[in-house]
DNA sequence: GGTTATGGATTTTTT
DNA sequence: ATCCATAACC
């Protein structure tokens, strides 16, 4: 069964539903069923609702990602083609380490060929199931050429390291379920019901495990929808889903398109949004709810400014008991742009929560760890080893390294084996050589210990017998205080999973830490304020959304630029992100944004050009206009073109009061106390909160500063502000929108509401405030 | 061998 | 603006 189900239409409670169904109804026994997602996020929330549902038989379903359900498998029965059972999976940044190494055997400069590019390059292969063999089937250029020589080497590095890497777990699965006959039997014979969900997001090797699966009870149900298919980039192939009514030639097609969330207004932006891109089953949402509000759109100087408004009318909002900081979502198109409104908020106080972004498990002390304790795992994983033979600093240094390397190809043991012939090499220096063989001896002394611990003690014992811990806390720098700190918290989040599951030991929870990255999701996220992009939005919902930063090469991004496929997903990724709203979207962006550290002018993205006017209330802040780029050089009608748009002149002018309040009201907003510092929330990167916290306050303090300077230095000279209305004896009535230089040599920009814009001296034009 | 200074690249989105 | 790799220095 194919079901198209449309945003917001009720899709994951089709499926639950379903499952519901079959167990209830058709009793067929739980553990004969498979439900496949693409997240952690969507298996644990179909977990919950299935366990509603169905109550205590529900834990025997077999409910996970698509990663974690490969891992499993090839644990039990991947001996069969030579999968180790205690494989490590490898993450981003081992397999970047992998790459650099073939890289340096392979003789290749890594800046000329990046390991990035190569590493995507190989990602894509796999997911192809294309061995390095088949990698160049129809390909001739110097850098697949380059690609297939790295991805043979990077494959021999993994099983060297007894290690697997996220696609492996695909593909290698996949190989599993093909070559070995009896194998697939038993899967067989376990699994009969086969559920997935995102389907649109499906590559290749996943669809081959669906279909190797599923090929026998022919009992397939799948729930997409190509409007949300964005992970092209990973792979995806929107075709799949197509193929699907093919391959199962007597597949029910049902969809669904009713929308249970929108407004109606929300809903026709959405659709004026897709309904842009070619290649689309056409279809359109319904919805029975009500109209709702217009979607309001803002644009702002600079992305302060926009942050600023956005915090502002959360907080309005919240104030007038209008909704709970809850019921908030900012959704962005890069990580990078989390920063800006974190500190926007934090300003206004208000409570959020980063999903996704900078990850505790991504940080340099977390890594280290892990790397010791997948060391004492699997002692073949000898890029664990490299990152952590030095850490902390033991005498160890890269020469000595370099030479062990040697020793091991030299003698065809693992890295981790060669430390004992190291330790007695007369090569080296007695220093590292006794270096070595204490670090030798540490890790056989906690080999042993791993036996009779339990995982929160040995996890403990490796902090404290590594010496890693000590060392941290004996720094003066301030960093590695914050760093121990984040050591205790792993060792406390190892305990919290000895206490939830039930096999809690080494492999497992390394298992669980390398599939799962986020796990420290908030348990509070109700009062909070939730900020994410706009891809791990996905599947959420939320009652007021802000969409942010709607600007050219930004939204849609600069690498999406000049390929229409890019640009289709990247609309399809508009069309996810309006659909998150219930109630009320925000659009906003703004003129200038810095990126890379510089200030960059930036265009209205053409989304906003696509939504219908009678749907859209723009608030257009008159400071606007100091933005030079966008004054026009009107005449006597006085019309001025503000994104796009022309504006008169006299709305204008009446807007300046309003403007003018606001303006006073946010400079009393700003700290006059020394800023308090926002109330800290336990949990989830505590130290990040508190570095990003002072970053703000130390920003606060500048602007106050500023704004101190600013002050007429005597107060005989009268000064301009942008948004002051003045009075010109020739020109009449204009505001001012932009000062240049202070006091009375500032030079003004004047927008008249007759006469246009004009450049003026303030200590020699013949012009009063009014 | 370890620590600090400097220059260059870097940012799409994720399991 | 910040992270990283390499070079210079202790």
């Amino acid at each position: 069964m194919l079901i198209i189900a449309g945003a917001g239409s009720g899709k994951t409670r089709a499926l639950t539903y379903r499952i519901a169904h079959m167990v209830h109804e058709r009793k067929i026994p739980p553990d004969s069923i498979l439900a496949v997602t693409f997240t952690n996020k969507a298996a644990g929330e179909m977990k919950e609702r299935i366990a509603k549902l169905v109550g205590p038989l529900g834990r025997k379903l077999w409910v996970g990602t698509f990663h974690a359900i490969c891992a499993r498998i090839l644990r039990a029965d991947g001996e069969a083609i030579g999968v180790p059972p205690n494989f490590v999976i490898f993450n981003d940044s081992d397999q970047r380490a992998l790459i650099k190494q073939a890289l340096s055997v392979l003789d290749i400069d890594a800046k000329e060929y990046k390991p990035a590019d190569i590493h995507f390059a190989i990602s894509a292969a796999k997911n192809e199931l294309m061995s390095p063999q088949e990698y160049r089937r129809g390909r001739r250029g110097p850098f697949d050429e380059v690609v297939q020589r790295v991805y043979g080497r990077y494959q021999s590095g993994l099983r060297a390291n007894a290690a697997l890497d996220f696609d492996d777990l695909l593909m290698r699965t996949e190989q599993l379920l093909r070559e070995q006959k009896g194998v697939l039997a038993k899967y067989h014979e376990r699994i009969k019901y086969i559920l997935v969900d995102e389907f649109q997001d499906i590559n290749h090797a996943q669809n081959e495990f669906v279909r190797l699966l599923g090929q026998k009870h022919q009992n397939v149900c799948v729930v997409g929808d190509d409007d949300q298919s964005i992970y092209g980039w990973r792979g995806a192939n929107i075709g799949l889903i197509l193929d699907f009514e093919r391959r199962y030639k007597d597949a029910k097609v049902i969809k669904l398109e009713q929308n249970y969330r929108s407004t109606q207004k929300i809903l026709e932006c959405a659709y004026e949004i897709i309904k842009h891109n070619e290649d689309r089953r056409d279809k359109k949402l319904w919805t029975q709810n009500r109209p709702g509000d217009n979607l309001v759109q803002y644009e702002a100087v600079d992305a302060e400014q926009e942050a600023e408004w956005v915090a502002e009318t959360i907080r309005t909002q919240v104030n007038c008991q209008l909704a709970t900081y809850g019921e908030y979502a900012i959704l962005y198109r890069t990580n990078a742009m989390s920063r800006v409104f974190e500190e926007g908020l934090m300003t206004y106080r208000i409570p959020y929560e980063v999903v996704g972004g900078i990850r505790f498990y991504e940080r340099a002390v977390i890594r280290d760890f892990i790397a010791y304790l997948r060391v004492l795992y699997n002692s073949a994983d000898g890029v664990s080893l490299r990152r952590i033979i030095n850490v902390p600093a033991r005498g160890i240094g890269d020469k000595t390294v370099s030479h062990i390397d040697r020793l091991a190809d030299a003698n065809g043991l693992t890295m981790h084996e060669t430390l004992a012939v190291a330790a007695k090499d007369e090569n080296l220096q007695k220093r590292a050589r006794s270096a070595i063989a204490d670090f030798a001896e540490i890790l056989a002394s906690l080999r042993e210990k791993r036996e009779s611990l339990t995982l929160t003690e040995f996890c403990r014992a490796v902090a404290e017998d590594t010496g890693y811990l000590r060392a941290l806390e004996n720094s003066d720098n301030a960093d590695d205080a914050i760093k121990a700190e984040n050591l205790k918290e792993f060792v406390s989040l190892a305990q919290r999973f000895e206490q939830v599951h039930e096999q809690s030991d080494l492999g497992a929870f390394l298992e669980h830490i390398a599939l799962l990255s986020d796990l420290d999701q908030a348990q509070e996220i109700d009062s909070k304020v939730s900020l994410m992009t706009l891809h791990s939005a996905k599947g959420l919902e939320f009652p007021i959304v802000f969409m942010v930063g709607l600007e050219e090469n930004v939204f849609p991004h600069q690498r999406s630029m000049g390929d229409k496929h890019e640009l289709a997903e990247e609309r399809r990724l508009c069309y996810v992100g309006i659909t998150r709203a219930q109630h009320m979207l925000y659009l906003t962006h703004a003129y200038r944004r810095t990126i890379f550290g510089a200030p960059q002018n930036m265009k209205p993205s053409r989304f906003l050009s696509d939504l219908p006017d009678e749907l859209i209330d723009r608030q257009v802040d008159l400071s606007n206009l100091m933005s030079s780029s966008v004054l026009g050089d009107e005449g006597e009608r006085a019309e001025m073109e503000i994104g796009g748009r022309k504006i008169d002149m006299t709305q204008l002018l009446s807007r300046v009061q309003e403007n003018g309040a606001k303006a006073r009201e946010r400079s009393t907003a700003l700290p006059e106390e020394p800023e308090e510092k926002p109330k800290r929330e336990a949990g989830k990167s505590r130290e990040a909160r508190r570095k990003r916290a002072e970053a703000a306050a130390k920003r606060a303090g500048q602007r106050k500063r500023k704004a101190v300077e600013a002050a007429p230095q005597s107060v005989s000279e009268v000064t301009y502000k942008s948004g002051e209305r003045v009075k010109h004896t020739k020109f009449g009535e204009g505001i001012v929108v932009q000062v240049k230089g202070e006091g009375s040599n500032a030079e003004l920009t004047i927008a008249f509401a007759t006469q246009g814009v004009k450049r003026l001296l303030a200590d020699v034009a013949p012009i009063e405030k009014v």
